[in-house]
Parts: C-alpha cells; structure tokens; sequence
RNA sequence: GGAGGGGUGCCUGAGCGGUUAAAAGGGGCGGACUGUAAAUCCGUUGGCUACGCCUACGUUGGUUCGAAUCCAACCCCCUCCA
C-alpha cells in the first residue's frame, strides 16, 4: 500500500474507502497543502437514508476529521428527474412537497457524522434545486448540452443496461447525468469544491462533472469512489426481513440498528470496523485478529461504535444492554419492542397466533399460526407449538410482561395495561 | 397505421379447459448444527379463530357443469413493417 502525504487520503485507503480516484497523486498533494473542499450528492427520495449510503457518510466524517470541509449536497433539483442508474424502472416522481419534507427529514442524519457551521473545515448542506429549478432551457443546452456527445452518454452504464435490456428511459432521465455534471460545477464555482465522492456506480457522473467543470469553468476537479460493499458471502449488504436498513430511528430502531451489526458475519468484522466505525486502526487490528468464539467481542464493539455513531451513546449502551439481557443472561428486557394489551382481553384469553401478530412478530395470523406450527414459537422463553394455545393472565411473568419470541432473535414483550 | 409476441404469487419463470392456491429456482421465515457467524441439511412461504371458506394468474365482460388456461373489448410492454 503507498503512502500518501495527506492524512485524508492515507486514511481513507488505510480503512478501505478507496475504490477509483481520477488523480490520486494530485488529490493527496492537494490535501496535504491546504484545505479542500468536497462533496457527496444525496437524492431525496424518501424521508431517510440507509445502510447504502452510509460508506459516503462515513467518508464525509474522515474528510472533516482530516481537516478539510465537507459538503452535504441534497438532491432537491435532481430528484425530480430521477436517477436512472441501477434501475430497471423508471422511478416514480414525487411531489415538491414530499421532496421539501424528505429532504428536513434525512438532514438530521448527518448531523451525526459532521458538524456544520461557518468555519473553514465546518461542513455545509446545500439544494441542488438553488441552481437547478432556475435554469434556463436554451441557455443551459448551449452551455452545458454542447459538450455532452450523445455518442457518449449512449456508453454510460445507467442508460445502457436500460437499452439492453429494452426498458424504456425516459428523455427526463437522460438529462440526470447532465445534471449531477453541472452540481459539480456549481458547486465549484460556488464553494471552490475541487473533489466529488460516491458509490462506485457513480463514476460516470463524477467523471463527467470533471470533464464539465474543465470546459466550462477552467476548474481542475477531482472524483474519488468507494467500492461497493457487500458481505462476505456476497450478499449486497443492509437488507433484512423487514427490508431494509434505515438510518432513521423511527423507521429502524437503535436497537435493530445494533443487532443488526452484532450479526455481521465473521469474515467481514475487520472490514466493516473500519468504515463503520471511527475506532483506532490499532485496535481494530486487535480486534480482527480475533478467532472463533471470540470474535463476538469483536462483533459487540462493533455494534456499539456504529450505534454510538448514528444514534449516541445512550442508544448504543441501551441496545447493548437489551441484546445482554436478552441473548446472554436470559433476563426479560424492558427494551424489547412493547406491545400494550388491555387486561381484560388476557383475563378473557387470546389465541397465541393473534398475539403473536399484534406483537409485530407476523404480518398475519396466518403467518403466525406457521411459525407455531414450525416450532418457533416461545412464551416467556417456553416453546409453544399449539397454534391456538391460549394465553391468559397466568402468562405473564414475575417482571408483569409476556415476552414473545419468534425464533431465536426476534423478541417482543406484551405489556398488560 | 399494419403484422406478430407478451402481461402469472416478493423476484425469475413453468402451466395453456378440470386432479392448480398454481411446477421449478431465488429470496424470506422457522427448525437442526453452532458462537446471536458462515456453510450444510430439513420444514415452510395468499388471507381468514381454519380439515372448511374467501380472494388470486393486466382490466372488463362472455362461452362452459367447470377457465390462469377458450372468445371479445380495453389498457400496458416488446419485435418487425410503414
């Protein structure tokens, strides 16, 4: 691995970050003289973002540690075109207002990661809608459009898998590329933002800001990717049984966030302590190098630095309390997801498969009934598998709740009121 | 505008008058084995207090004792011709 002067650029390749980079040499010579400024481009398509777009958040995070300023740049404009890139269908346009709330909403995330203010190394968040809802048709095509070879766009990815594979890409997503150039550029001409980062799957937009913003704007620009992270047994990472997983607490709780981590395959620990987590790279060495059993310990400091990261140390120690109680000493845990239930209808009974749907541990009766059926059933950490066990008052236990499980990990507590 | 092909469950994709709640694979969920891991094996995978009933194969009608399967119209997608 080279060495790079920059403490941005040797962090970033030392924790696995670096996937392309236009010019890295010119890039770290760069970061090593003075402070730059870059940016990461967010669409806001719904009210929060998830695991995907953590690795660029993270990169954000680095960027402002190392000393330089990071942009948040959210997709206000950009949105309402639509990214074709890695779909197959066109997305579904939303309302100003749906983006406008969207866009609030996902905001707070980063507030997490970097800190914003007016200093030289404070990050700012910009609207790409400032510039974008003012454009001028004409005038845009002659600035922008007459360096955009239809020949070349026709090449990139985002539009020719659509082509292949004969789905239909609309002209309104064609232009999004022409779009995400001009950010770059404006956000240049703007801010003096010399870098733009992203997935890998945005290289092709990154270049052709790059390429923009030295026609038009005489602006040696920058582009940076990071791989594209998937587990070990190549799974692409962050889906679970509810689908996936959100940064937003109300959509997915610090508890599930936490889980989520403590579940990470063994063969990915090391690798997802460094971009996931702002620990030293001397411990997360240690760490790495732990084996069998082991490497749970691993796992739960894991789960407790990304926890701390995204949602504070409370959450994170209140997860990790939980999932102690819950896996490790066997005692009922108060931070279980609850479920009120009035008393009335357990002094009266209720079927297990209908509670175990209300608990939110099936999405119906049905479902519950199988996973009773199945075996996979537990009352108070007892295995029930008559579907239609009634569950009275004599349930609950010593702590005054029911605790439901469903499998081994999934765990709801039934609170008599 | 003309001629063909096609729209099936979360996804891919069979079925082409009854035995089809719909093959097979993927994914999901559960079980076993483990370390709250991976791999492997097994079960399960529309809904409903449920050996029965109700919804489902683009939409709406029709033929038939009986349709995802046949017919008609409509909507959408694809290919070729103009």
């Amino acid at each position: 691995m080279p060495e790079y002067r920059s403490d941005f650029i040797q962090t970033l390749t030392a924790r696995g970050f670096l996937h392309q980079c236009t010019d890295i040499e010119a890039l770290d010579k760069r970061a090593s003289e003075g402070i730059i400024t870059a940016y990461v481009g967010y669409d806001a398509t719904a009210d929060s973002l998830h695991i995907g777009n953590l690795v660029s958040i993270m990169m954000l995070h680095w960027l402002q540690e190392t000393g330089h300023r990071p942009i948040v740049l959210m997709g206000g404009g950009t949105t309402k075109v639509g990214d074709p890139s890695g779909k197959d269908e066109t997305r579904q346009l939303l309302t100003d207002e749906k983006i406008a709330s969207n866009i609030a909403s996902i905001r707070q995330t980063f507030d997490s990661f970097v800190s914003f203010g007016d200093g030289d190394a404070e990050a700012i968040l910009v609207n790409n809608a400032e510039w974008l809802d003012a454009l001028e048709y004409i005038p845009m095509l002659r600035e922008v459009g007459r360096h955009f070879t239809i020949n070349r766009m026709l090449t990139f990815d985002s539009v020719k898998t659509r082509l292949e594979r004969e789905q239909p890409l609309t002209f309104l997503e064609f232009n999004y590329m022409i779009l995400q150039a001009y950010d770059f550029v404006e956000l240049a001409r703007r801010h003096d933002c010399a870098l733009q980062m992203g997935g890998s799957d945005q290289w092709g937009n990154i270049v052709n800001g790059i390429d923009l913003g030295r026609r038009i704007a005489d602006k040696e620009l920058y582009g940076l990717t990071t791989p594209l992270i998937t587990t070990a047994s190549g799974a692409k990472m962050g889906k679970t049984a509810e689908g996936a997983v959100w940064l937003k607490a109300d959509r997915f709780a610090p508890y599930d966030y936490w889980q989520f981590w403590r579940n990470t395959e063994d063969a990915d620990v090391g690798r997802f302590l460094k971009l996931f987590t702002d620990l030293p790279l001397d411990e997360i060495a240690r760490l790495e190098a732990l084996e069998g059993a082991e490497i749970n310990d691993a796992k739960k400091i894991l789960a407790n630095a990304a926890t701390r990261m995204l949602h504070g140390s409370d959450a994170a120690d209140g997860a990790a309390q939980t999932s102690e109680q819950t896996f490790e000493s066997g005692v009922t845990a108060e931070g279980l997801p609850t479920t009120d239930l009035p008393r009335s209808e357990l002094e009266s009974g209720i079927a297990l498969f209908a509670l175990m749907a209300r608990a939110g541990l099936a999405s119906s009766n049905s479902e519950a009934r199988r996973l009773i059926k199945g075996g996979g059933a537990r009352i108070n950490d007892v295995a029930i598998n008559a579907e239609t066990h009634e569950v009275g008052v004599d349930a609950i236990n010593p702590d005054g709740v029911i605790k439901l499980s469903a499998g081994k990990k999934r765990h709801a507590l039934i609170r008599p009121v």
